[in-house]
DNA sequence: CAGCATCCGTTGGGATACTG
DNA sequence: CAGTATCCCAACGGATGCTG
């Protein structure tokens, strides 16, 4: 065991593993948001903490925002190359969980609105 | 974009993310350790963390716990099913985040040793 | 050896209010 | 509209001490 995979692995988790982070980078991607239609997409999630989690995925080289020096003020955000790539796991992810919940016999329900809270009643099972 | 999406990733992130997870996971994939062993594997782990973070991923059904009534006392820990298909999944994150890493021009160390302190000094750059 | 109970400091998400 | 500045609270990792 190399200590090499695991730094990988926790850099991969510590940038991805913020409540929303998911959420936000699967909505923006193959698109460019503004970001009140981030929010739009994510009722749930307050202001403020949007905000945060965006300037961490910028920070972390995810996303690409870029301000226009209007009235009213426009910015918008774009996942940039590595954030694409990120879509794939993401995938990989979710096909892992729903075999997983699954299991727990938890099956979802279909749904087809928008990111609404996706959280919820974890039941933690004890 | 579905609610079922995002909830099937967050189920993942919130079974995984845990800050000794993935190394609890990478070091038995394929094993059947003692408690002992596992915490020998990860130095830096704390005792009490290491239990709690074991119990977790019990409930999660990613590791079964076999109890041996001696004197001493003997635990062994194995993945389930479950458990090992989650290594897929962390190959694919470690790519990605190796990626990530060069990206951020903060290249890995070849390091034969077995886990120790991965973490440490996590670059903000800011 | 493996585990429990307890306490504690830090962190991260969230709420609220205010700016250009 | 988008962002800053605070404050708050719950949760988690970790430290210590005790048990069979």
């Amino acid at each position: 065991m190399k200590v090499k995979q695991i730094r990988a692995i926790k850099a991969t988790l510590d940038i991805v593993c913020g409540k929303w982070k998911a959420a936000i980078l699967l909505v923006l991607v193959g698109k460019t948001l503004r970001f009140s239609e981030i929010k739009a997409s994510l009722p749930k999630i307050n202001h403020q903490t949007l905000i945060k989690q965006l300037k961490e995925l910028e920070r972390d080289g995810l996303l690409e925002r870029t301000s226009y020096d209007e009235a009213p003020p426009r910015v918008e955000y774009t996942l940039t190359e590595y954030g694409e790539d990120l879509e794939e796991l993401l995938t990989h992810m979710m096909s892992w969980g729903e075999k997983h919940l699954e299991l727990k016999k938890q099956p979802l329900e279909e749904d087809e609105v928008i990111i609404d809270n996706f959280e919820e009643e974890r039941v933690t099972s004890q």
